[in-house]
DNA sequence: TCTCCAAATATACT
DNA sequence: TCAAGTATATTTGGAGA
């Protein structure tokens, strides 16, 4: 049978959740920001409301130039954890609405796909009935709102969620996938960014369906084979990808910037502890331990390196991240005589915790 | 030459 | 101009079969 798929999509999910908060934010511009160790200004756009993205105000801009394009909205620092408690309710009512328990992914903290190809029969109207039931069950029981795309994949049923907001429902059936990606610009396309897009500017493609009709040994030739076989069934509208849980994650990071520009060891070595503890912590909640730690730097020129060090076996123990980590850092410092601007420490590789150390670890 | 894996960079998203 | 943070994907390059 053909599968039907729906994705859910929270609207302006951080700034929502702050306006149901504080009933004195409705109908003021809201923007919801991740400020740097770097006073008022510093920082970047999280996510903002409807409101203040009439003003231009986007997400990944720096606030500074959000103040300037609306000098009246409120500006608010994020509070993930809040955030995350918010969209675990949320989710539980989306998971709730899946043909089954595995039926059911969530891909960030607002967005989740859901299977419902079985309680539906393959019949797309009683799928938009399940899709409102959703929208209104998350509205009185979260007080906030969230569109859905409904789709015979996730590629589809993503790019319909997206194409009315916020609280919309958008419903694509098999016979009109092609008419609705058609004119879309290759952007809008799930997996495509700024890189690229340029790339396929280039090659002079702008739209899905210019994209489509493009002879796959030539995009392979210019993306590589992965690439360019996936770009030629993704503007086609195919996607064979099942919906299934993600297994959890396969890192865990911490970034975060410097007070000023500086090479100084104690500032950057202090910074470094801080946000190692907070790895650390992370690992310990979520019993992993790790095989590998990267450490990276963004210099004043906003320049990126990366160092990483794989160990031998996975472990959970802040001394041996705290050696590793330090010592690529000195690296770093040796390297290079341009000031830090940000750093980040990362572990990766991670495993399940089985709460004893092996000899390995003496 | 192929395959695996570690290291580093690129890309996407909010 | 100003310029955050988290995570995954892709590419590169070396070692061993």
């Amino acid at each position: 049978m053909q599968r039907v798929i729906i994705h859910v999509d929270m609207d302006y999910f951080y700034a929502a959740i702050e306006e149901r908060e504080d009933p004195s934010l409705k109908g003021k511009a809201v923007v919801v920001c991740m400020f740097s160790n770097r006073g008022e200004s510093g920082g970047a756009v999280s996510t903002s409301n409807y409101i203040a993205r009439e003003a231009g105000i986007r997400s990944a801009m720096p606030c500074k130039l959000a103040r300037s394009k609306n000098p009246d909205a409120v500006f608010l620092p994020v509070r993930k954890k809040f955030y995350e408690e918010v969209s675990s309710n949320v989710m539980e009512i989306l998971r709730s609405n899946a043909d089954n328990e595995d039926a059911f992914e969530k891909i960030s903290i607002d967005e989740a796909f859901l299977e419902v190809t079985e309680s539906c029969k393959g019949d797309y109207s009683i799928a938009e009935e399940i899709g409102m039931r959703i929208k209104e069950e998350v509205r009185s029981s979260e007080k906030i709102t969230c569109s859905v795309g409904i789709g015979p994949n996730k590629l589809i049923s993503k790019m319909a969620s997206s194409y009315k907001k916020p609280d919309g429902i958008t419903v694509i059936k098999p016979e009109d996938v092609t008419d609705f990606l058609k004119p879309m610009p290759v952007k809008k396309l799930w997996g495509i960014g700024k890189v690229t897009e340029n790339k396929l500017s280039e090659m002079g493609i702008r739209t899905v369906e210019e994209l489509s009709g493009r002879d796959v040994m030539e995009l392979i030739s210019v993306f590589g084979k992965n690439k360019g076989m996936w770009l030629k069934q993704t503007a086609s509208g195919i996607d064979e990808n099942p919906v299934k849980e993600r297994t959890a994650t396969d890192q865990i990071g911490r970034m975060a910037s410097l007070k000023n520009d500086t090479r100084n060891e104690d500032t950057i070595f202090s910074l470094l502890e801080e946000l190692m503890d907070d790895v650390i912590n992370k690992t310990v909640k979520r019993k992993v331990s790790f095989r590998s730690v990267t450490v990276t730097v963004i210099f004043s020129n906003f320049k990126t390196s990366t160092k990483s060090r794989t160990l031998n076996h996975a472990v959970n123990d802040r001394h041996i991240l705290n050696e590793n980590a330090k010592q690529m850092m000195q690296r770093f410092l040796e390297e290079s005589d341009l000031n830090f601007r940000r750093i980040g420490v990362r572990v990766g590789n991670l495993q399940e915790s089985t709460g004893q150390r092996s000899l390995f670890d003496f």
